[in-house]
DNA sequence: GCATTCGGTTTCATTTCGCAACCCACTCCC
DNA sequence: GGGAGTGGGTTGCGAAATGAAACCGAATGC
């Protein structure tokens, strides 16, 4: 299978990484949500070249995960900044920096703190469960065939309700 | 800067995505939290290329992420199954799939439900604050410079404490 | 007029991917 | 013992993606 067939895959994570899936893509992203907004900054920050930079930033748009804004008009420049699809990353976002910051610390400590303003203390973000509001212990998490998977073979593997 | 080089770079993100920011990578895991632990059903599930599949699966068993563990001799057979860092990526898991959800229902329905069995109920993770666990709204999370980045030339970018 | 900045596009050598074919150890079945 | 089948890979090769650097063009700044 190609890479770009992959979206066809009756699976959330697959068509999500048929977007964000990108080596480069989701380093771009964390630069969105650190409020970068321009081409330049873009590619300087995240160190890639600048032809991915301006291939990936229009896929983003294309795909509606970033917009594209003229903010000034002479001369011309336009700002890329995050749609609601893109800000809704965010959880996304926070668990990877999260996982990086337990298994890849290099002793000097987390590159980046979050600061939750609501409570005013350094934070993480903890998966809670959406229906009863406590915390997720992964054991406590089983999957199953939900109604895009009906009728397909992948449903008897996963099992139903 | 080259791909390899990228986990250089003083950020939790890049470094996570040194280890499994690659296309297949994510979906060889989502099959392992799907409990597939055998190279061909890796393969299969997945669609990826078998040379692609070796050659990621070596590279997360390289990782610390999954481990390969002979569970029969005669013929000799390995399995691939999720170590305690591999397990910490439910998370980020988790995220992914409802976004997918989100984003790129196909009008079907999700392909597949996780069912909390502490409360019986389909849900999804849901980020909390780790410091106060009230539901996290991504607008009163802010960041700054953490100690893994003292003294580097972003600190000023981000902005410390 | 001349240099500089921003935001790209083009070119081209190097890597990586995708697919099919091949290999090997072992088991099953007759 | 011969032949087919299975699990778990490796190899080879053409096609596609990547990375670095050069180039471009519009609009200032001086």
């Amino acid at each position: 299978m190609k890479w770009d067939e992959i979206d066809q895959q009756p699976c959330s994570i697959a068509r999500a990484l048929s977007e964000i899936g990108d080596r480069w893509t989701l380093l771009l992203l964390r630069e969105a949500f650190l409020r970068t907004r321009r081409f330049a900054d873009f590619a300087e920050r995240t160190g890639a070249a600048r032809n991915l930079v301006s291939d990936r930033l229009e896929k983003l748009v294309a795909a509606g995960i970033l917009e594209r804004r003229r903010y000034q008009e002479r001369p011309p420049r336009d700002e890329y900044r995050l749609t609601p699809k893109g800000l809704d990353l965010h959880p996304v976002i926070m668990a990877l920096v999260h996982w990086g910051d337990r298994w890849h610390d290099d002793g000097r400590g987390a590159p980046v703190e979050h600061v939750h303003r609501t409570c005013g203390h350094v934070m993480h973000a903890e998966p809670s469960c959406s229906a009863c509001g406590t915390r997720i212990d992964p054991r406590e998490v089983t999957v199953r065939a939900g109604p895009g998977l009906r009728g397909l073979p992948d449903a008897d593997r996963i099992g139903s309700a």
